[in-house]
DNA sequence: CCTAGACATGTTGACGTTAACAAGCTAGCG
DNA sequence: CGCTAGCTTGTTAACGTCAACATGTCTAGG
């Protein structure tokens, strides 16, 4: 069994003052004479003092805690920002409490659920798609402050996101600039917002042009799904540009497209999305959309703090650009 | 300004009981009368009533935490084990505290120092190379139990990890089974002790078989570092067989001969470590070394949960085995 | 020499929960 | 009818910290 560890008494003691004075040293307050101090932080330091947390939290009513909602940190989008996240938080002093959502077959609702019941985080920034809080049965707790990285529109909570529509906006018209006469999308699963404001700005952005919409492909973020997907499209010689809903389809329609025989950018141009770092590594390096995880993480903390601190909020969501970075996997259409 | 939310106090006032009472129909304790449960549950779900944990934390001394020390969450491995290890503890009902190691620029050693220094979690569990902790001056308060998920020998904690010799050693067995002469390495930063790992079982495989070690190509983890060490690998035609020290690297390297144009698996054959997701999607699909990163994770809560419980313990390293996936990238050498 | 004010230090109580003990009630049994 | 056993419910105190207030000490200025 854990025994306790020395507390705020045992160290007056031992520096032969109140435990009033020690709080003061230990939280840095002027007020306390340098000799005190000095043989506060010595009994402190012999004891091996560490002030407990529970009885601050208890005390002050804040637990300088953010609850992190997340499905699961297999994608890439969601490891980068929740990573993000946590620095962010961390530089301004408050730490992060990972709330996963365990699979069906454990008991889906239990993890995250028990954990919210309890006051145990100041605030809550939820990272899954906000609709499947609801698939899971999951309330939260109100009064609780929540900040949602999605761009689900359907919430009132503060939103902060990638701003979806901009990305495949500038990846389509980046494909048709080349000269392509219209561009395919690989999407990704339908039950995702950020999937489907991709997939619409990617229709918009056809309209706009006056181009013709090929039928919507759709895959499941995974690579292997690219790849299913990849193989119907290889076999179609009508297809020269593919915007793919994000970089691991489209590195598995890169191998659809090679096992063809189909050449890249030669015969098909394409585009993904994120710019995870082995993106530039891809053969050929792929042209995608560059996500700013760190900045949307960021922003993510900045709107929780903020709703911590006052009363009432007009919260505006916030949408953080992308960038088009190109690399070798497009070019303009072979003529003829 | 957060106000309080409503304590014990208020469902015992509501339902007209005692406190004491309420605790008890809040842990579910028998002995206490149906109607009055019904009565307090009412009154509990009237006033939105959440336990408050930092109040339980400071009576029961235990916080149900667990930290987790980690340099950031951007490499596979990582951020696999993370994950592993949250829903592993979640589903023993342990919650999980990130504590990432902020970069230099943003003071290195703050943030997790700070968080250790507090009293808020009942262990921890160390997921990067233990000797960057010294590096970073980071002392881990005593009698805080510690378990770490690297294969350093080096400290007196319980041990979980990858058996990383044993994936060594297939992927080189294999590669020599298959007829080559020899086998490179691109191995991982030196400071890494998976990486020193690795590469000390490449040499001694190929010791144990009489073939001559050639000299160690030393990457990052990065694609972009196989890419730049496979762009002067593939000018070289002794190179038949290449053992990457992880999968990332291995895409870099594949990318580097493809524009040699140097065949993969005809002229150099390529075998990665991991297994991520995309794997299979690479061109070719990586032959590749599994890693069971949710049995590291299980384990590693596992050993942790027992170090927690009792008094004194004897820690054998506990090692997970891992597994050869084999699909394109491999092949005998060409004749002659 | 006296007093106001600045500063150092101490005392008290409350944050919300629950273990330990105490008290009250009912049923069963000789 | 009296006594005990078993159950429900209540009271008290303590976990560690720190704001608020109280007290004590020293210095400067008239």
């Amino acid at each position: 069994m854990r025994r306790r560890g020395p507390s705020i008494a045992d160290v007056a003691r031992l520096a032969g003052v109140s435990g009033q004075t020690v709080s003061r040293v230990a939280n840095d307050r002027p007020n306390v004479d340098t000799t005190t101090r000095d043989r506060v932080l010595a009994a402190m330091r012999e004891v091996g003092y560490r002030p407990n947390s529970a009885a601050r939290a208890l005390r002050n009513g804040q637990f300088r805690n953010i609850g992190v909602i997340v499905f699961e940190l297999s994608s890439f989008g969601n490891t980068r920002t929740f990573n993000a996240v946590g620095q962010a938080a961390t530089a301004a002093g408050y730490a992060i409490n990972l709330i996963p959502l365990l699979d069906a077959d454990q008991g889906k609702v239990t993890g995250a659920f028990t954990r919210l019941q309890e006051q145990a985080v100041d605030g809550i920034i939820i990272l899954i798609e906000a609709h499947q809080l609801d698939e899971a049965e999951i309330h939260l707790p109100e009064g609780l402050p929540v900040v949602v990285v999605d761009s689900s529109a359907h919430y009132d909570y503060p939103i902060v996101d990638t701003d979806q529509a901009q990305g495949a906006r500038i990846a389509t018209e980046h494909l048709l600039d080349l000269g392509h006469s219209t561009v395919w999308h690989l999407g990704g699963p339908p039950t995702s917002f950020a999937a489907t404001r991709r997939r619409r700005s990617w229709e918009e952005t056809l309209a706009a042009r006056g181009c013709p919409v090929p039928p919507l492909l759709v895959g499941d973020w995974s690579a292997a799904s690219g790849y299913a997907v990849g193989r119907q499209l290889a076999a179609d010689p009508a297809v020269t540009a593919v915007f793919a809903a994000n970089d691991e389809m489209a590195l598995g329609l890169l191998r659809a497209l090679h096992e063809e025989g189909r050449s890249v950018p030669g015969d098909v141009s394409v585009v993904g999305f994120d710019d995870q770092e082995s993106a530039a590594q891809f053969w050929p390096p792929l042209t995608t959309v560059r996500q700013f995880f760190p900045e949307v993480g960021r922003r993510a903390v900045e709107a929780l703090i903020a709703e911590l601190g006052a009363e009432e909020h007009h919260h505006r969501p916030v949408s953080v650009p992308t960038e088009l970075v190109i690399r070798s996997s497009t070019a303009p259409p072979r003529v003829g």
